[in-house]
DNA sequence: GAAATCAGTATACATAAGGAAACTAGTTAC
DNA sequence: GTAACTAGTTTCCTTATGTATACTGATTTC
């Protein structure tokens, strides 16, 4: 599927492969959206309990992230109107497509932590 | 492996799972690190070819970004020491190790392309 | 001889992302 | 009555990222 060689080659073939994978960083951009999205894997979730969850991550980013997440559908937000209100989040089936993708992030994370090991 | 359900777990198990996620994620930060990755899949590189291949990316950012990855040993510089001087990029096989967490990446920006096209 | 290419670096600037802390308004626990 | 919790928002501030332009020193192309 892509080339072992080191011989020129059509620079669109390139960009064509690249493409879809652009899409899906711009998605998933910046620091926070993964995490966020494994935390509801494990269930759902409010508000102050993700942020308790995330190691390191502040109210600001954590609102922020999670609207952007609502808006691709990744994420799902439901009131409850008790008193006090209960805001309840959770992962949505598309949400749950990005397993595969997670699994492979975990799965390199792993492997690269073994070779740091195995270095110092 | 990642419970379905909606009732209250441990926080722990959760920040256990997310903790080589986050590695991963701090390594591949940013816009540019796996199209910079993808483009030497398909083969060696020079400086000005990556840039031309990589659209939108600066050369500012591009210098950036490879030593970045060299650094993490993803990416290899080799200088040839013609006149003028030829400096040629290449993925390692460390590099080559993200092959399956890129695939993941390219088939769900495929499918979200799709879905997108469905609902318009 | 002028222009373009190469592999970047330098400078200045603008915008985006992220962080720290205070704050809201109502509720519950002590 | 005081403190803590809830679900965030607001403000101020610091980095990070990105843009634009100019520059290097040698070489090839027109």
């Amino acid at each position: 599927m892509i080339a072992e060689n080191t011989k020129a080659h059509d620079p669109k073939e390139c960009r064509g492969y690249l493409q879809p994978v652009r899409d899906s960083l711009d998605i998933l951009n910046g620091k926070w959206k993964i995490p966020i999205i494994v935390s509801l894997y494990f269930g759902n979730k409010r508000f102050k309990e993700m942020q308790r969850e995330i190691e390191g991550i502040t109210a600001k980013m954590l609102s922020k992230e999670l609207k952007e997440l609502e808006m691709n559908e990744l994420v799902k937000r439901t009131v409850f109107d008790s008193l006090p209100v209960i805001v309840e989040y959770s992962i949505t089936p598309y949400g749950r497509s990005l397993q595969n993708l997670i699994n492979e992030l975990r799965s390199w994370g792993l492997q690269h932590r073994k070779r740091l090991m195995k270095k110092s």
